[in-house]
DNA sequence: CGCGATCATGTCGGTACCGTACCGAAATGG
DNA sequence: CCATTTCGGTACGGTACCGACATGATCGCG
């Protein structure tokens, strides 16, 4: 368990991180994206076009278009609820949980030099 | 000083500070302008267009591009180098510390959760 | 049934981003 | 001096994003 960060460590932390991932040429997803695709990964499910869009406090379109980028990119993906059909909901996929797995190792990383 | 981080734990800490700064509306950073904005402020000056290029890893008008964005957002702020007017010198504004301020409120806000 | 409510998504005009290629200004050195 | 190199920035064609609004499918209640 981690003890409690200073603000220093804390923008070093993500500081380093971030270099990793963009020197690794790891996908340039936007802040919303990121918390969006982490909310998927790491709250328990069902997820919602609409729960998701009331969790990030941001618009349903712009849900909708985080999700076709998501998709695009394999890390998550769309599957109709059969109990309502109006419903759309959102699955983990492998190639997410990698880059996912990688993401952290880079943050674990990053937390190591402090 | 923080401890070594898990790999669940690193990423519910991005999870969480990042679902802050997104509800709070937040400039909704991509990781290349995060990771600009950050080197600008934790690694010693000078910063040029040309080694922050470098530094990151990612061509000159991506620099460039994220310069203008967070010089209209007012988070940095460019000026030609008198000794050589070739290049441009990237500096700190009042607004970007104190919106790094705040972002590391969120991430220290995160650790304690964890 | 039928009809309003709900859900995701399509559409629209506008903006920002990408990489490649090119530009002019300034510095360098032969 | 003048050719060359080194700067930051721009032009271009293409893609993806934004918010606001409209649409189509589906549900559930009277």
């Amino acid at each position: 368990m981690a003890e409690t960060l200073s603000s220093q460590e804390a923008l070093k932390l993500w500081h380093q991180a971030l270099l990793s991932s963009v020197r690794a040429e790891g996908p340039d997803l936007s802040a919303r994206q990121m918390a969006l695709f982490l909310q998927v990964y790491l709250a328990p499910p069902p997820h919602t076009v609409r729960g998701l869009a009331a969790t990030l406090q941001i618009s349903k379109p712009a849900v909708v278009r985080a999700l076709d980028t998501l998709g695009r990119l394999d890390f998550t993906r769309r599957r109709r609820d059969q109990s309502d059909k109006r419903n759309v909901l959102i699955q983990r996929t492998v190639k997410g949980s990698v880059f996912l797995s990688e993401f952290a190792d880079w943050v674990v990383t990053a937390s190591d030099t402090l």
